[in-house]
DNA sequence: CGGCTACTATGACCACTGTCATAGTCGGCC
DNA sequence: GGCCGACTATGACAGTGGTCATAGTAGCCG
């Protein structure tokens, strides 16, 4: 975090991102982004024409994106890696946030999704775009762990579909119990998957 | 669905959980739960006068309540109960909804959370136990069907995360695949955890 | 009948939201 | 300098939200 070395639009649409984690869409006020984001208001209607929508869909696909690319550094940070170890990975950035600084904050594409995807077609498709964004480098890094390739793109829509609804009960809860109890329990299934 | 022959209380509870559903809880206005429950509109402030935010944590509280009696109609419908049964008959109402009524409406108590998690501190607590009031009967029933009762709790988590998580995908995503999916994948974990 | 309680009806209020219109500033480029 | 584009600043607007206040009705009880 704390990169203020941004341009105003690009820390717009990251600022976006973090509010709509915090409370949904609709809790996240066009007035709010940009005093979050230090930005000036007035660059809202500069920056992003086509008002909230466009920017909501830009901070889901900047979400995608994110988690896309946090999964290569994942892999680089296992030296022996696995499938489970990925995923112990994936939840353990989502523990790690919890553990200090609460449990606040809940995946952006997942609060996008709960808010829009009945009325905003625009923003289901992005938050569409942005599971398949994320989905894909699971895939991929569980193919070179020796998943068949047949079975790789279904056990990463597993991975990410448990870890969603995991990060939701841990809100609700406030407890890591339902992260950790995942991946323990899945760890098993996606190692044996890997082949022998 | 279609009972008439509620109250008015009960019907604007039910009300209150179906627009939540499709829109998260910003989206579900206190006028529009009235009419949609075709109730008036100033019996709300008589049965909620701890305002939308009693309302909205009764809808959740409700919805956890019918997940729960749902497991046991599921139990019903099953022959040969099997963990993996189970958790595909969980999963299946949701495919036939999104192939019966399209994809517009999801679960209201992940909608809650996303919505709540950070701002009600009430709400959330409604969601931790509808989320715990859903979990029980399923760990029961694994426990019934010969999952150690150590393990059965957590698996019963698991299952409520990973559906959770594919009916956001699913919608995000307008398509049953990942319901589909993760039943198929989680299938063979959920019967071994049965035993032999 | 009077009186009481449960419930309904309706309008007003205020805080906000997203959006727009208009004007202003700044910096480079001819 | 003069011009022009990019960006900023600010106020207004129309709409909607939840909530409150007040008044009204229905039905039962005595």
């Amino acid at each position: 975090m704390a990169e203020a070395r941004r341009g105003p639009r690009e820390r717009m649409v990251f600022s976006a991102a973090q509010l709509i984690r915090r409370g949904g869409v609709a809790a996240a006020g066009m007035r709010e982004v940009a005093a979050h984001a230090d930005a000036p208001r007035g660059s809202l209607q500069h920056y992003f024409p086509g008002g909230k929508e466009q920017l909501v869909n830009e901070a889901v696909e900047w979400a995608g994106r994110y988690a896309g690319k946090r999964v290569a550094r994942f892999l680089a940070g296992l030296e022996h890696p696995t499938p489970r170890g990925l995923f112990a990975a994936m939840a353990a950035q989502w523990t790690e946030e919890y553990a200090a600084d609460g449990f606040a904050a809940g995946c952006p594409v997942a609060a996008a999704t709960v808010d829009c995807a009945a009325s905003g077609e625009s923003t289901r498709e992005a938050a569409a775009t942005a599971f398949a964004t994320w989905r894909r480098p699971v895939a991929e890094a569980l193919a070179d762990m020796g998943v068949p390739a047949s079975r790789a793109d279904a056990l990463a829509t597993l991975m990410i579909s448990t870890l969603e609804g995991a990060i939701l009960m841990a809100r609700a809860e406030r407890d890591v119990r339902p992260l950790t109890t995942v991946v323990a329990e899945l760890g098993p299934l996606l190692d044996a998957a890997a082949g022998p």
